[in-house]
DNA sequence: CTGCTAATTTGACTGATTCTAAAAAACGGG
DNA sequence: CCCGTTTTTTAGAATCAGTCAAATTAGCAG
């Protein structure tokens, strides 16, 4: 799938959400689209920027804030650093994130337990869930082991400029 | 329970954890153990402000960080209105807050599914689990009952000088 | 082409939290 | 009870992500 495409299918969405279809809103859902981690908004910046200068990082908020509410994005916080927002495409399935503490890495992981939870409490109190924030963090098992030898600084290398690779994981089975 | 008790047991507390007893951390721990709600850095500070004026805003900062770091508090964020870091005592059973968009009331859910999930995670991919942020919004039955009627707004009073009050709940069983 | 409207830009601002350097207070030994 | 050492507190300045505002620009209907 090459850019085109890409950009076909975002001025299609944008189109469809109501949006004015601009170079910066298709830009920063490219961006988006692309990235193999999650971003915060200077990280959206600064890779905009160097595509198309005619990008504020203002703007980088404003659009993230409208892609949200037309739900092309979703906001994440991780546990570290909780008061940064990472931004991801929301195409993909049900998932949550575990951070490791020892190499910094996120990690998706999938289960139905949430779900579940949040299934269970609607019906035994009468909630209605909209939204949930929900966020891990912990030893990988690579950090895990090596924390049996030494014992391992609890300072993550706080990606600053070097953001955290996201890694999928199998889900586990209800 | 009176005061005295509460400051004896604190002091306590505070020693066995190394750390040396002063008349502001005792205030703070007191306002947390007291307090019927969750409480951020600022409100505890305007609290401690009124029984002792020899407090400033940066010692509670430093102070909650301390007794977080000991164990005897634990920091949450709520989904609404992340930027702010609010406290808790440590002592209650495991529980989850629950965030009305309706009325801004917080109120404290307890499942066994969080847990579960944790294990079966730690199982599958031989993570090791250290920390959880879980937050929940929505809406509480009676906010949901009124949204049949009229449309509602979805803006929460968003509690300047009045904190939601915190509700615990019956916890669903696993 | 003209004008209306929404979107963008830059730069200043906000507000929660953290840092700094100097002053004060707590602990342990004599 | 007093002293010296070490930690803590203080007040104010600094930081930093995120937001707002005024002026500018771009898209599009007529």
């Amino acid at each position: 799938m090459g850019t085109e495409s890409i950009r076909e299918r975002v001025r299609q969405q944008l189109a469809q959400a109501g949006l004015r279809v601009t170079p910066q809103r298709l830009l920063v859902m490219e961006i988006l689209e692309e990235a193999d981690e999650h971003l915060d908004a200077e990280a959206i910046y600064e890779r905009a920027r160097d595509r198309d200068p005619r990008v504020s990082l203002a703007t980088v908020y404003r659009t993230l804030a409208k892609l949200k509410e037309v739900g092309l994005v979703e906001q994440r916080y991780f546990a570290r650093d909780h008061k940064r927002e990472y931004y991801e495409t929301s195409h993909k399935e049900e998932h949550y994130h575990f951070t490791c503490l020892g190499c910094g890495k996120v990690i998706e992981v999938h289960t139905p337990r949430i779900a579940q939870a949040q299934e269970e409490l609607s019906k035994a109190l009468g909630l209605i869930f909209t939204h949930a924030c929900i966020c891990f963090e912990g030893f990988c098992p690579e950090c895990a082991a090596r924390r049996q030898e030494g014992p391992l600084r609890a300072s993550p290398p706080t990606a600053r400029g070097g953001f955290p690779r996201v890694v999928a994981s199998p889900s586990v089975k209800g």
